[in-house]
DNA sequence: ATATTAAAGGATAAAAAGGTCTTTTAATAA
DNA sequence: TTATTAAAAGACCTTTTTATCCTTTAATAT
């Protein structure tokens, strides 16, 4: 449904929201340890995220990865739109070529409600309206998944 | 979440159900073009299904594939679990290495009752109840998903 | 028996996804 | 202004997934 990499974005996205800012920026390394993602793939990822202003870079010491205030409107649909090309949220779970109420594929109506909830989200909340909601939560970013949040 | 091989097996084996029996096999190629599906690709898949008692087959004139009624206590999951090796449904919709109600992604509880549901209906069902259901509600085994069943 | 038919088997090929490395550019601290 | 730092850019590499082709085997209709 998502790749990888849109993953490996999303997840990283929300962890600049919680832990960099302006003034603590983070490097490429840094943010791949705390997920536990191959570091130069994430690099790559993030030259995309920069270019098309879902988060912000500066060079040279004490640079790093932050997001501004602009940034924080973007939503996680904009993310996978950007990484994957195009949001796969919305293709029919077994493969038809369009998921249709009046065309149904044998789980679409399963399938369908789950959807619309979990693309309503990303596409209506800001993502720092999402990182606020994660924190709060208590969510998980690590890719490991066996740390806990202190 | 579902490779396109298992897409594929689930749709056409739904449809071997409805169309094909012992005394009415199908071919790959009638079936291939039913479904609208490269045809040698679902050859070699079909081979697979057949090693593992999913569906069955027999060679010469007349020959073809259909399911037996020990094809069709088969379920959905057995096709996912042999084609793709594993059963990704399971995994966590942002990747974490464990899907987990007590270390949850940011979205866990939107996707864990989703999964909960299509993995039942996947496993609890089988081939030919689901079959016969898909039938009942008219749905639509076509990929290319544009043709109307009559 | 023989020709014909359709699956089985096995070897490849093409495409996409995932991942790595090296060089260049820009920011800044000294 | 120079050395250092970290991102940008671009060229590769690897693995997995998807797809094709060709030869062999088995069933059957004649
Ligand atoms: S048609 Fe398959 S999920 Fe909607
Ligand atoms: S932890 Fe991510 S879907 Fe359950």
């Amino acid at each position: 449904m998502l790749s990888r990499a849109s993953k490996y974005a999303i997840l990283s996205t929300l962890y600049l929201a919680e832990h960099a800012s302006k003034e603590k920026k983070m490097s490429v390394k840094a943010i791949a340890g705390s997920i536990n993602v191959p570091s130069p793939f994430l690099a790559k990822l993030f030259q995309q995220l920069v270019k098309c202003n879902i988060i912000s870079s500066t060079k040279g010491p004490n640079g790093g990865f932050f997001l501004t205030e602009e940034n924080e409107k973007k939503t996680v649909i904009d993310i996978i739109e950007e990484i994957d090309g195009t949001n796969k949220i919305d293709d029919c779970f077994l493969g038809l070529a369009k998921c249709d109420g009046n065309n149904p594929c044998p789980v679409h109506f399963i399938v369908e409600p789950f959807k619309r909830k979990i693309f309503g989200k990303f596409r209506d909340q800001t993502i720092k309206e999402f990182a606020d909601e994660v924190e709060a939560q208590g969510s998980v970013l690590f890719l490991s998944g066996l740390e806990k949040k202190k």
